[in-house]
DNA sequence: TCTGGGGTCCTAGGACCC
DNA sequence: TCTGGGGTCCTAGGACCC
């Protein structure tokens, strides 16, 4: 049996931790830039409110219902994530981190009459040492979790955990269940699945899939298995990243050249701290920029480059160099940018990297300046130290005009209570 | 005026090998 | 008129996830 817990409205609940004022209220998290919904608290989302939404369309309602807005503040969703998880590691030693607010459990061993009441003590666990609520999904297959995990969600009655077994007794519950709304099934094959007259999860999981496969792919036929209650997916092992993406919307158009650089090389900069986190190499960068597709009155412009390093790094100086000779070669004078990013690519581990027998890498490599900067920022905070070209006023930075405190991760910015 | 960011996996088709 | 058989690797693009 596998267990899904999943973070309810994660992002609001993060806010409601610090600030109790939004609860029971209506309660919006945006984007990165302010510009789009990304978490939606109940009240929000039974106002309407969509997911991924722009918010200057929501002006009205928003005003209308007095919905609280927040901008997004990853410091403190990213702590509180790693408090949940933590605690959920101790329930079983058989996790998968999945995602920022989702850990899949393994249950083998775990006593199958007893999984309902211990869904409950782990919700209430979890609850009352991190005030964050979650939903708790159980079943045969990852894909039944998640399915559970689906019920548990929309029915109060079932007080926030549920559990699916296999055969009969899913599928009749599984005719509930739409199509879209299975783990693994997006738009595309869903409508695909529609026009084939397959509506709903039961219908799917009784469909063939050997002829799924063909009409579809290998991941469709795995998901009929799985919800058959045959297993396909199991706990996987936390692993490197196979690749690193920085990259953001500016907060303004960008023209020149100098800022763009700055931005170029700041997300190159946060990209090679990461790869250094994960113990990797890269082999290669891509850098990316592009107006935005929303002014169709602007000329459009987006492009995109690869650069081979001359042997895998994880070296700060080398690794912005080259994204800014990459940004030099696609850079075009008079377009409006909107985006910029930097990808690295071709990972490896640094135990595992392959020397060139013709390049002394000690003369490319600055090991022991890239530690340093590590240590002191480590010390002392993020970008306590930092490379100049990264710092000429970050004007593409985007808004983030109402943003709460990093209140676990700064001593500065800690709760403050008032006592009448 | 204003439209996110960061990932993984699969497939088809082309290029290439003998 | 007729034009082999069997394979690998790489890439771009699509679909999906949160």
């Amino acid at each position: 049996m596998f267990a899904l817990v999943d973070c309810n409205n994660f992002y609001v609940s993060c806010e409601r931790v610090f600030n109790p004022r939004l609860v029971n209220i209506p309660v919006l998290v945006l984007s990165n830039n302010d510009g789009c919904i990304i978490a939606r608290s109940n009240e929000a989302k039974s106002l309407g409110f969509k997911m991924g939404d722009p918010v200057f369309k929501n002006r009205d309602l928003i005003r209308k219902h007095n919905v609280a807005v927040l901008s997004s503040n990853f410091q403190l969703y990213g702590d509180m994530s790693n408090r949940v998880m933590t605690l959920l590691s101790g329930f079983s030693p058989d996790y998968e981190i999945y995602s920022i607010d989702e850990m899949f459990l393994g249950l083998e061993g775990f006593e199958k009459s007893k999984l309902n009441e211990y869904a409950k003590q782990m919700r209430h666990y979890i609850l009352k040492s991190t005030h964050i609520p979650v939903s708790i999904g159980i079943g045969p297959t990852k894909t039944l979790a998640k399915a559970a995990n689906f019920f548990a969600k929309r029915y109060p009655m079932l007080e926030g955990s549920y559990i699916l077994q296999s055969g009969n007794e899913a599928m009749a519950k599984l005719c509930h269940m739409p199509v879209g709304d299975i783990w693994g099934v997006g738009r595309k094959s869903s409508e695909k699945l529609k026009s084939l007259g397959i509506h709903h999860a039961e219908q799917l999981a009784k469909s063939d899939p050997l002829m799924m496969r063909k009409k579809f792919n290998v991941v469709l036929a795995k998901i009929i298995y799985e919800l058959r209650g045959i297993s396909c997916f199991g706990i996987e092992e936390e692993e490197a990243r196979k690749s690193i993406l920085v990259s953001r919307s500016f907060g303004q158009k960008v023209e020149s050249f100098e800022v763009l650089r700055e931005a170029v090389a700041h997300f190159a900069a946060n990209a090679a701290e990461k790869l250094r986190q994960q113990n990797s190499y890269a082999g290669g960068i891509s850098i990316f920029i592009r107006t935005s597709h929303f002014n169709v009155n602007d000329a459009q412009y987006s492009n995109s480059i690869y650069l081979q390093f001359p042997k895998e790094t994880d070296d700060s100086i080398l690794i912005l160099k080259t994204a800014v000779q990459g940004l030099k070669a696609i850079y075009r004078l008079g377009y409006k940018y909107k985006k910029a990013g930097v990808m690295l690519l071709e990972l490896t581990s640094n135990q595992l990297a392959q020397e060139d027998f013709f390049i002394d890498s000690d003369k490319i490599d600055n090991k022991a300046l890239m530690h340093v900067i590590d240590v002191i920022n480590e010390k002392y905070g993020r970008k306590a130290i930092d490379f100049a070209i990264c710092n000429m006023g970050k004007i593409w930075r985007g808004r983030q005009s109402i943003k709460s405190k990093a209140y676990t991760t700064n001593w500065k910015e800690l709760l403050t209570v008032y006592a009448n």
